[in-house]
DNA sequence: ACATTAAGTGATT
DNA sequence: AATCACTTAATGT
């Protein structure tokens, strides 16, 4: 197994993952373990190594819908802002598939953010990425666009797992996204029509044309 | 062969 | 875009 200094190699000065090394506590979570949940301290920053996360948060019925994902070199913006504030968590984050991950202390941040400039860069990158994520699927939302929401679903999870070929089930992704099978059913067999997928059951082959979309 | 679950579809709001 | 009601297809026992 790779050590934390290979798995961080070029994404930090050396300086500082070797002091991510020295404080960070290495962690292995097996699929469907829960790394986070409502109402928890949260005592540490995630820096996922590899594996994707997947954080949610449920309203207030009770339906979970998904916020995003977190793949490997990610990290979570509200974890972060959680741990400054020495808030409770209001998401809740469940490993995808095998996730390794690096946990650092919360004391560690904010003395890192003027010591080390790669971690500055680092952590306000990763704050307007998903800043820039939420923005986009809130207007999608707001102009009612499922669809654009619904592939933009698809293509990450292709991303993250490096396959073209998904194993979901219509209700899966409904679930996921806020809506109902019927209507998931139907942009897909639109998707389908266009030639950009090939649709089985709990199946959903990608094919070349959807990267354009 | 039968029951169960996933997916497709028309009509309505 | 959501919901309903119903059909068809795939899978498990």
């Amino acid at each position: 197994m790779l050590n934390i200094h290979d798995k961080l190699k070029g994404l930090f000065e050396k300086a500082l993952i070797d002091e991510i090394a020295s404080v960070g506590r290495l962690m292995h979570l097996k699929q469907d373990e829960v790394l986070m949940d409502y109402g928890r301290q949260v005592r540490y920053m995630p820096l996922i190594l590899s594996g994707t996360v997947k954080v949610m948060k449920n309203d207030d019925n009770g339906n979970e819908i998904l916020l995003y994902y977190l793949g490997s070199h990610d990290s979570c913006a509200m974890a972060y802002s959680c741990c400054m504030e020495n808030k409770l968590s209001e998401v809740r984050a469940v490993a995808e598939d095998d996730v390794e991950l690096i946990a650092i202390p919360h004391d560690k941040l904010d003395t890192w953010l003027v010591k080390y400039p790669s971690w500055k860069s680092y952590v306000f990158n990763s704050f307007t990425q998903r800043f820039n994520e939420l923005l986009k699927s809130v207007e999608s939302i707001a102009f009612h666009k499922l669809d654009e929401r619904m592939i933009a679903y698809l293509k990450k999870k292709s991303e993250l797992s490096g396959k073209s070929s998904l194993s979901l089930s219509h209700n899966q992704i409904a679930e996921e996204l806020g809506t109902s099978r019927v209507v998931i059913s139907r942009l897909l067999k639109h998707l389908e029509n266009e030639k950009k997928i090939v649709l089985y059951r709990n199946e959903i082959k990608l094919l070349s044309g959807f990267n354009q979309l």
